[in-house]
RNA sequence: GGCCCCGUAGCUCAAUGGAUAGAGCAGCAGCCUUCUAAGCUGUUGGUUGCAGGUUCGAUUCCUGCCGGGGUCGCCA
């Protein structure tokens, strides 16, 4: 049950009643959200102001006449007007009881929608390139793409979610030739390895492996003949190497698309590029020297193969065929889009890093362009992640040796700080991670400030158990507590925050911005400490209260209620709730 | 030079176009014979980079500047 929802409605409904002549996207434009304020009331309306111009009346005139048709609303114990004509709710106190119930009722359902209505969409994710271990800078792309497809699978959607294996170009070939020098190496050659190639240990493996199932067979081989072999054996060992850090992050995938697969005579890319030129969107032309090149030696003009990105809002038409004569990666990209598409994505949600933010316009003209306008694309881009460790940053790059590795971080921090810290930010947000503050166990650090108001919520459960045994603590039992004893102003504070819920979960969907989920549970554990405080100085406002039994068990269903909010919100993360904090 | 992101309290950051812009940290003043002080309460602190525009209303949308970061024909 979302209250806000609710309310929007009863609001639309009222001015549907009151002005026939207002349009449905007039009145779609009214809103009902938690005033700032909370001398405003409980609810507030922009409904007035927002439809008395169109209608060519007076805002306040409108909200007065709104406030009246509410009178009657058993849920409202007062409307008022204020300001330039908004309208102030303040509900009767069993609104809230009901949505604490509700809360019981529904346990991890609560929050859940059918916003979605089962369409499928698609998110793509990590898509980091098979050539060693995953490193830091992939972390927050993984993180937030998992937690954006938990989101929308949360609110009904259809996800599907996608790793994209670049496994098609240059940079795998390189990758064979160097898991060659450690084959030549596990069979006893010295080896040097040239700039260029993969210098990582990491393969060291991959090449006494080959040496185990090939012995000295390779050595006499031309490169044209072993490379196949090794690539496919290397490519598998990387995998299996990013399959073993994902799993380690706690990041999920249904789909682990290869590239390859769209290559060769006949395959996707060709399909696709043969239906581009039947839609006239390929033609043979020269683009302009972009202005980033400045020396004109560094310039060639070339007749080449070019697709109309430009058409589709792109700055530019883009190459799809390189001098050689091979695809380039966009020529597979938009072949890959296509098949997105032809599986039925109308949806589609790629997350990025920020070095590919000039990738984004293409990628959008490519979708736009093969599903013939009818998908959409929204491009994720996550900016830098700067690795602080004693204040100095420290740069990371797979080919250089002192690589910081994802499950250095994992290791270092855990799992759950990992996770929780990174989606702890906007995506659009450059942030530093810093070791030290994600270590602390203080207020600092907000995953352990959640994590430790659930542990508390399970503490108050064990106090109960143990001092109040006579008091049955069943599920059933506990359902029919008497939430109408929750009158207290702390009460009251603390349902409202757990009555946001739904509404925290259907923006942070819409708005494909899962940050917006951690700073509500911060906020949740926030108001949850404080109400736990209040029991110092007033004891009546305690949880556990051996004077008043019925009291205690409403108490418990709320505290019950905050658990399960807490648990809901970051089963959605991908953070785990632990009982207690040791 | 083009494109993208950012600019909000001393610091790190929030705020689907709403009212007097909010949290944490740091600073200051308090709370432990306690349902776990890994916590809580109070308080100081602002020309939301600048200038225009749209709007009943702008931190949010548009334009132009300033500053920081990223990126820039056939790498993936």
């Amino acid at each position: 049950m979302d209250i806000f929802a609710d309310f929007a409605a009863r609001v639309a409904a009222a001015l549907k009643t009151l002005y026939p002549e207002a349009s449905a996207e007039l009145i779609a434009r009214a809103v009902v959200e938690p005033p700032r304020d909370p001398g405003h009331g409980d609810l507030s309306s922009n409904a007035a102001m927002v439809v008395a111009k169109p209608l060519g009346k007076n805002p306040r005139d409108v909200a007065v006449a709104l406030a009246e048709h509410f009178k009657s609303d058993p849920d409202v114990t007062s409307v008022e007007v204020a300001g330039p004509g908004f309208l102030n709710f303040r509900l009767d106190e069993p609104v809230w009881h009901r949505i604490l119930k509700s809360v019981d009722t529904l346990g991890a359902e609560y929050g859940r929608s059918d916003l979605g209505r089962s369409e499928k969409v698609n998110v793509e994710y990590v898509s980091a390139n098979p050539t060693g271990p995953m490193h830091v800078g992939h972390t927050r792309g993984a993180v937030f793409g998992d937690a954006l497809a938990s989101l929308l699978a949360y609110v009904g959607y259809d996800v599907t979610r996608e790793y994209y294996i670049n496994d098609a170009g240059g940079q795998v070939d390189v990758l064979a030739q160097s898991a060659f020098l450690r084959y030549r190496e596990a069979l006893g050659a010295v080896i040097d390895i040239p700039k260029g190639l993969y210098p990582g240990d990491y393969l060291k493996p991959v090449g006494a492996a080959l040496a185990a199932e090939f012995g000295e067979s390779l050595l006499s081989r031309h490169e044209a003949e072993w490379l196949p072999l090794v690539k496919e054996r290397v490519l598998a060992a990387m995998m299996d190497l990013v399959r073993a850090d994902l799993a380690n992050l706690g990041v999920k995938h249904d789909v682990f698309f290869s590239e390859r697969t769209l290559h060769g005579q006949g395959g996707d890319i060709d399909l696709t590029l043969q239906w581009l030129r039947d839609e006239g969107l390929i033609y043979q032309g020269t683009l302009e020297r972009p202005k980033g090149i400045s020396h004109d030696d560094e310039w060639e003009d070339r007749e080449q193969t070019l697709f109309r990105a430009k058409d589709f809002g792109d700055d530019t038409d883009r190459a799809l065929v390189k001098s050689d004569g091979s695809y380039t990666y966009f020529a597979a990209d938009i072949a890959y889009h296509r098949n997105k598409y032809l599986r039925g994505f109308k949806h589609m949600i790629n997350v990025l890093g920020a070095d590919h933010s000039g990738y984004v316009k293409r990628l959008q003209a490519a979708v736009k362009a093969v599903s013939g306008g009818e998908a959409d694309m929204d491009v994720k881009i996550m900016q830098l992640v700067r690795l602080l460790k004693n204040g100095e940053p420290f740069k990371m790059s797979k080919r250089s040796g002192d690589l910081v590795l994802l499950s250095d971080v994992v290791e270092e921090v855990g799992r759950d700080a990992t996770r929780f810290m990174l989606l702890y930010r906007r995506n659009e947000q450059a942030m530093d991670f810093d070791f030290a503050l994600v270590k602390e166990h203080t207020r600092d650090n907000p995953v352990f400030y959640v994590q430790y108001a659930h542990a508390r919520t399970c503490s108050v459960f064990r106090t109960a158990e143990s001092e109040l045994p006579a008091l049955n603590l069943n599920a059933e039992h506990l359902a029919a507590a008497p939430l109408e004893l929750l009158v207290s102003p702390a009460d009251i504070e603390l349902i409202k925050v757990v009555a946001q819920w739904p509404r925290t979960v259907t923006a942070a969907a819409l708005a494909h911005e899962p940050h917006r989920i951690a700073f509500y549970l911060y906020e949740l554990a926030a108001a949850f400490h404080a109400f736990w405080a209040k029991g110092k100085d007033d004891r009546t406002l305690r949880f556990v209260n051996p004077e008043d039994l019925k009291l205690t068990l409403a108490r418990l269903a709320l505290v019950g209620a905050v658990r399960q909010v807490l648990v809901n919100g970051l089963t959605v993360l991908g953070v785990s709730a632990p009982q207690e904090l040791s």
